[in-house]
DNA sequence: CCTTGTGTTCTCCG
DNA sequence: CCGGAGAACACAAG
């Protein structure tokens, strides 16, 4: 499940290898995944160059030379896999364990003209390619809320004002906080010693502190830990993230928390799994 | 039937 | 009745 860390691993990897190169060939394997006609998405990008890689959220913006934007959500199980022209020829990454590509979940392949790929793979064909101007741009952005590495405190508590919900379904909309997603909600409730049941109203100023202070944390050392990789999650190279090993509460059902060692519990919440230590969150 | 990110639709409340 | 918030559902496939 690519949240923040995973995409911004992506994209600093990504940065350093295709932009300024030049697009030959797109080849569309599953039209489904593309949100424009396919004759104008190939017009549009075919020539041209990316100029620069952003992100917002979990979400990928590519700038064109022509002044478009393609945008690139991986939703639960998208990866973008680069692979440079004796690594097409070898049929993959020189990883033992990486797979053989393209496969039959690449959706999208873009050729380079020095001979490079990047490959669009889903299994699950939830996420999408789709090309915007930069007014459509500003919209999508819109709807976004900041991100936890550039939040100030007193912006947090304005945010945190007057919400009826619970934390979890709170930390979980984009609008409210962007980047988190189900694996590190989770684990800044758990840092923080928060409930996931609690409601946003409950919270103490300590509590708004802390939680602040732990999803920031959280994010940032899941960066630099390349990422989580729980199921299907991998970057450009093909390979894992390291941040499994830190997990504290997620995907830790019935195990001893690492703190206490009472068993974690399991819960359904705001209709997604949610993990927590009932002796260290409360 | 379980998994999850997000867009849409439904429902409730003041 | 309107607007907003939040809940529920839809999507997909292994």
């Amino acid at each position: 499940m690519p949240e923040l860390p995973e995409v911004e691993t992506i994209r600093r990897d990504l940065l350093g290898r295709i932009v300024g190169k030049k697009i030959k060939k797109i080849e569309i394997k599953d039209q489904k995944l593309i949100r424009s006609r396919a004759s104008v998405f190939v017009k549009s990008l075919v020539d041209k160059k990316f100029v620069e890689i952003e992100r917002i959220g979990k979400l990928l913006i590519f700038s064109i030379s022509n002044n478009l934007y393609l945008l690139i959500h991986l939703k639960m199980t998208g990866q973008l896999i680069y692979l440079n022209k004796k690594e097409i020829i070898a049929g993959g990454h020189s990883l033992s364990e990486s797979p053989n590509w393209p496969n039959k979940y690449t959706r999208i392949i873009l050729e380079f003209s020095d001979g490079a790929r990047l490959l669009f793979n889903d299994l699950r064909r939830f996420g999408y390619w789709q090309l915007v101007n930069l007014e459509e741009l500003e919209k999508i952005k819109k709807n976004y809320g900041p991100e936890p590495a550039n939040l100030l405190f007193s912006h947090w508590q304005e945010i945190l004002k007057n919400k009826k919900t619970n934390i979890k379904a709170f930390l979980l909309n984009q609008k409210h906080i962007s980047g988190l997603g189900n694996i590190y909600v989770d684990e800044s409730l758990f840092l923080a010693g928060i409930r996931p049941t609690r409601l946003v109203s409950s919270l103490n100023l300590v509590e708004q502190k802390k939680l602040y202070l732990s999803m920031k944390k959280v994010i940032d050392k899941a960066i630099k830990y390349r990422g989580t990789t729980f199921r299907n999650y991998m970057d450009s190279e093909g390979k894992k993230g390291n941040f499994s090993s830190f997990l504290k509460v997620y995907g830790r059902s019935g195990e001893k928390c690492r703190v206490c060692q009472t068993r974690i519990v399991k819960i359904k919440l705001a209709g997604r799994g949610t993990h927590y230590c009932p002796l260290c969150q409360s």
